[in-house]
DNA sequence: CTGTTAGCGCCTTCAC
DNA sequence: GTGAAGGCGCTAACAG
């Protein structure tokens, strides 16, 4: 008996796998392929006990259908795509994840990119989303250009935790002012005035919300905003610690510490312990983005939790939503609650700076 | 002028984007359809003239190929299916990424499946992943089926991790029973008798492999195992959380305990914590997997280091070996050093217990 | 209820 | 150098 698939792989040694396609179930049913299909797809008529026949050839031949063939007839694909800066953070792992299992449960297949934080990759990637032609995109960009690229195209976008394109696609953030304002404020409350913000970069969303949140704090309490506020340090491993030390080893370093992320905080923490400082005796500390070691370490630090795998999840379901009914774009803020461990406590008179002895 | 892509989308408000295609930007340039083809991606002639016009077009039109269609034409995939475990635990979330940008520079897309540890989901992302016709398959398998179904594809898989396809494809695991020896041996050496391994399952790779080497060092040093050795505690969670309670609440409680990975060591780190137990002095404590947080508590954890990047990294290169030449299946094993910490000490006389004291 | 026909978007001979 | 023709695997009309 002849295969309907005696193609090409005659004899030569292919490095692609002959796939079983429908024709061979077909033949081995002795149905016609429109038959074959709608038995295995279930729309459309066939007999009961051709239907059992097809199903049977379809499972002996292992017969599983090509998803590029359905796609490009179906003129759509069950798939989404996720771009996220770097999986090996725990934080984007946790958006992935959140989004991933509210994807899956709807019938989703992932693609999901690790950009590495390059605008390059992230272009590239975006490129391949619309090439493989994804119902929709869920990502935390580092620039505008992709959502740009891939909203141009018509596919629906949402932007994660960076907001770079207002007002052209939902997003979904965290609230970044509120949440920063409560830390600083806690620090304030406790008598600090010298509290240097450490941060990646202080003009995109998060950076920038994280600034006003601190700012909005000395504001609110009527205080002016120490000199060496806000120690912006980039990206870069090296360079990063290279600042930290600086800062905490200066000899009027601030009374207190507010690192912006997970990533900080821990650069941070290591500096500081290193350099013997105690916490919170010699330092007081707070951290945007609580991660397991903050409740390990003694002190414990005092944080504002983000809401990682819900954000991924919220992500999800605007995009479900945006794919079946278009609207005006949205963006959701989540909260990020407070949680006050052992890292800040009350400033000490004679710690207090003179010249602020009021 | 007429587009060549006037399709169906003539009124009727359609929820998928209209795509430009080959025929459009063909239109545009004037050319046939094979030329533009030609032209755009470079193989065969083209007259320079026409060429640039194509691309003009092209560019202009925003065109990006179906890459369904080229797939469904080329009868292969420059995609690449990834399935780990968890990505919410960093360890899968780093072979992941460790695989990724491998992969990623070699043009490969991925499509990343975090199957929560569930065999359905494992089943239902590996037919994905053949109905994708991917070029190959990367996973830390729950179970030996998933690998089963896509070899007999013919796609080649690796499994990281865990392996459940032994001789029948690569895997890339990491030497399990050497490192759980050294950690062992380094209780052993301090004096304890009474450690207790605890594990989520001592049945496959992983857990296998840790038991040899623990009963290993044990035989090693002509030492019978205690006989609370081996806390065998499932993944769920409270469970684990009851059982460890448990053990370090007993009044026999051991005097070390080896934490086979990262989330245990968590869990039993948190439950000796809460109950008082003073480390090393109470009790020594060694983990399999390093983790951040094992190096900023205090005192620090000694552990061996699972080399998880290069784990994926391993795989991906493997995958890409075996896409072009077929062979022998090889199991690659990665070391994994040693970090002595000061979870560690000797063993105090009076801590001993009475009835060992030969 | 079933088979025939046609076409999704692309690429690749093969004539011209 | 270029275009026409055919087909990758699948499915949706439409006849029968």
């Amino acid at each position: 008996m002849v295969h309907a698939n005696q193609r090409a792989n005659g004899g030569s040694t292919d490095l692609f796998p002959v796939r079983t396609t429908l024709s061979d179930v077909a033949a081995r049913a002795g149905v016609s392929r429109s038959t074959a299909s709608r038995a295995l797809t279930g729309r459309g008529y066939a007999a009961p006990a051709v239907r059992d026949r097809v199903l049977a050839a379809a499972e002996e031949l292992g017969y599983v259908p090509d998803a590029n063939a359905r796609s490009l007839k179906a003129r759509h694909t069950p798939t989404v795509g996720v771009m996220v800066s770097d999986l090996r953070n725990p934080f984007y792992a946790e958006v992935a994840a959140g989004a991933a299992s509210v994807l899956r449960g709807q019938g989703y297949t992932i693609v999901l990119v690790d950009d590495a934080r390059s605008d390059l990759e992230e272009m590239a990637a975006a490129r391949t989303f619309v090439a493989m032609r994804v119902a929709g995109v869920l990502l935390t960009p580092v620039s505008a250009a992709p959502s740009q690229l891939i909203l141009k195209q018509g596919v629906p976008v949402i932007e994660m935790d960076q907001q770079f394109s207002r007002g052209e696609c939902d997003a979904v953030l965290v609230d970044n002012v509120t949440a920063a304002r409560e830390l600083t404020e806690h620090l304030i409350g406790l008598g600090h005035r010298r509290v240097t913000m450490v941060t990646n970069e202080t003009e995109w969303t998060t950076g920038a919300g994280r600034l006003k949140g601190y700012l909005k704090a000395f504001e609110n309490a009527s205080r002016p905003v120490s000199d060496d506020a806000v120690l912006c340090c980039g990206y870069e491993p090296d360079q990063i610690e290279k600042l930290i030390v600086e800062l905490l080893s200066a000899r009027r370093r601030p009374t207190a510490v507010f690192a912006t992320n997970n990533l900080l905080a821990e650069a941070v923490w290591r500096q500081a312990t290193k350099l013997g400082l105690r916490i919170p005796d010699d330092l007081s500390f707070v951290a945007f983005d609580d991660s397991p070691w903050m409740s390990m370490v003694e002190p414990g630090i005092t944080t504002v939790a983000q809401p990682s795998i819900e954000l991924g999840a919220r992500a999800a379901q605007l995009l479900l939503n945006r794919m079946t009914k278009p609207g005006r774009p949205r963006t959701a803020r989540l909260d990020c609650p407070l949680i006050v461990r052992a890292s800040t406590a009350r400033l000490s008179r004679r710690r207090r700076p003179a010249a602020v002895a009021s």
